[in-house]
DNA sequence: AACTAGCTCAACCGCCGGTTC
DNA sequence: GGAACCGGCGGTTGAGCTAGT
């Protein structure tokens, strides 16, 4: 960290120019994502290597909707965090084109308020005699690898984006289609755990890294980072 | 027109976990 | 084992903009 510090020095910092723009997106045209450490010397540019990746993750990447939150993508993140908490790129990452910061901005800008003022109305009902209210539960996610001899699996090849939900056990989709890959719950059932929770089904699927060991080797997914694993608390 | 308050969002900061040596 | 380094994350800040007075 201290080194951290002393390596910052006299590294420009504040808004970036036209031109540190047009060098950073050419650096990154020739040599690609990834490396920041050597971003800063290869683009010639006297910036620190974590204002390289803001500038190019959170603005400068073409990938960005740069365009108004739409009412789905409203709703979606309000779902998300309560079933999350601020767990932004993983919300983020369920939104297409959107950075974990335009979603972090836009949940203090203009979400908070919402929720203070929607928590403050469920004060006042709460103090209604026989009533009773249950507390938001937030569901943490549990990252998890899987052996590459894990039942789980049924011994496939993983190809396309899945997405394995259950509160015991996941189905995992032979053909990497989502619509066919449906969780079981713990009845053996293949109840919608997203219907249910959060009425997700129609959604495409995002991208997220979460794993975990299972054992003592892990498996190696192609799209390892397309691999959802829940599990509630 | 001038000032102020509130809002937005790009950018920074500190910390953490993983990897390398 | 531990120091150094790296990428990444969430919290916070502050410059610039806008609306209200």
């Amino acid at each position: 960290m201290h080194m951290e510090k002393s390596k910052s020095r006299g590294v420009r910092k504040g808004a970036w120019t036209y031109e540190e723009d047009k060098l950073l997106k050419a650096c990154i045209d020739k040599y690609g994502e990834g490396k920041w450490h050597l971003v800063p010397q290869r683009a010639g540019l006297n910036r620190c290597r974590k204002s390289c990746r803001l500038r190019w993750l959170n603005y400068l990447n073409p990938t960005i909707n740069r365009e108004n939150f739409s009412e789905d993508e409203v709703d979606m993140i309000l779902r998300l965090h309560k079933l999350l908490g601020n767990r932004w790129t993983l919300i983020a990452a369920r939104l297409p084109g959107r950075t974990s910061n335009d979603v972090k901005n836009y949940w203090h800008t203009h979400l908070r308020k919402k929720m203070i003022s929607r928590k403050l109305e469920e004060k006042k009902e709460k103090k209604k005699p026989n009533e009773t209210m249950k507390a938001h539960e937030i569901i943490k996610p549990q990252p998890r690898t899987f052996l590459s001899h894990s039942p789980r699996l049924n011994g496939k090849h993983i190809e396309k984006p899945i997405v394995a939900v259950s509160t015991k056990d996941a189905s995992v989709a032979k053909d990497g289609n989502f619509d066919t890959m449906l969780p079981i719950n713990d009845n053996g059932d293949h109840a919608m755990w997203w219907e249910s929770l959060l009425n997700l089904r129609n959604d495409k699927i995002g991208s997220c890294s979460l794993l975990q060991e299972e054992g003592n080797s892990i498996l190696e997914l192609p799209n390892i980072e397309n691999f959802f694993y829940w599990r509630s608390q």
